[in-house]
DNA sequence: CTGTTTACCTGGGGGC
DNA sequence: TGCCCCCAGGTAAACA
């Protein structure tokens, strides 16, 4: 599923391919995708160009020149990439973006159709993300707040991570990696922990999300980058998915349980409680 | 108000 | 081969 590593590597690939082209048409088959009314989406983008594109944790903008923001979040299968303008689009393609004279077209692919467009004035981002109680980025956080954050309910340290309110950026991916890295119990609650391990965690997490950034990302079922190729960091999991594999510490075997609600890897014997 | 559960979707895999 | 059911998990909305 697309996480920070995974978004912030379609951002950067789109910031090479689609920047100060123009948009001539925008087409879908189906409309839900766009939050508001895909008529009123579609004439905006009209004849506008992509002039910035930027991310907080797993959402991506791009920035129109009419002062107009378009907020895309992929959720759990969403694809976000450049392709031919010749290729058909399959029954998973549900928004397609035409450029002037030029050989491709941005498509949006989503299996499971989670995934949502929405338009905003760009003046608003801000606003949007106080809205929708957004953290700060993970990769920028600072250690006061994220500490402030994490003290703040005293919740299973699992949730806390995947809380966006927290920490921006992070799904049930990286919290398993960087929780094994951590030798930390998915079950630990968050005002047990002492500052300084508080502080080694962060830069864990700071460390593993840039490792995947560098790897392209993880594609361990349906993520691609904005070129439509599958990430390489699934080859250095060490927790998620890797239940009945031996632990890259100690060799003890990786184990799977139900933990806020969502499937959880660890090692029984570097993550004791 | 806060924590918990369900809805949104589809494909894949296990059981039979 | 095929049918049924469950599971995957990010977020919003409904619920207790």
């Amino acid at each position: 599923m697309p996480e920070l590593p995974e978004v912030e590597t379609v951002v950067r690939g789109l910031k090479k391919e689609v920047i100060n082209k123009k948009i001539t048409r925008v087409t879908s088959s189906y409309q839900k995708i766009v939050k508001q009314s895909f008529s009123s989406f579609k004439k905006a983008l009209a004849g506008q160009k992509i002039s910035s594109i930027s991310r907080h944790g797993k959402y991506s903008f791009l920035s129109l020149n009419n002062k107009k923001t378009i907020i895309v979040h992929l959720r759990m299968t969403g694809q976000l990439f450049i392709t031919p303008t010749t290729q058909k689009k399959d029954k998973h393609t549900h928004l397609e973006i035409f450029f002037g004279s030029n050989k491709h077209k941005l498509i949006y692919r989503d299996i499971r159709k989670f995934g949502r467009f929405e338009l905003i004035d760009t003046d608003k981002i801000n606003t949007y993300l106080k809205e929708k109680k957004l953290g700060p980025d993970a990769l920028t956080i600072k250690l006061n707040d994220f500490q402030d954050n994490l003290q703040k309910k005293n919740l299973i340290l699992k949730a806390a991570l995947l809380d966006q309110s927290v920490i921006a950026g992070l799904g049930n991916i990286y919290v398993d990696e960087v929780l094994i890295r951590e030798k930390l119990s998915p079950l630990k609650m968050t005002q047990t922990l002492k500052p300084l391990k508080v502080k080694t965690m962060l830069s864990t997490i700071k460390k593993v999300l840039k490792e995947a950034i560098l790897k392209k990302g993880t594609s361990y079922s349906d993520y691609v980058n904005s070129y439509g190729e599958k990430g390489k960091f699934q080859l250095h999991l060490r927790a998620y998915q890797q239940h009945g594999q031996p632990c890259y510490h100690c060799g003890t075997l990786i184990n799977k349980m139900k933990t806020a609600g969502r499937g959880t890897h660890y090692c029984p014997k570097c993550q004791k409680l």
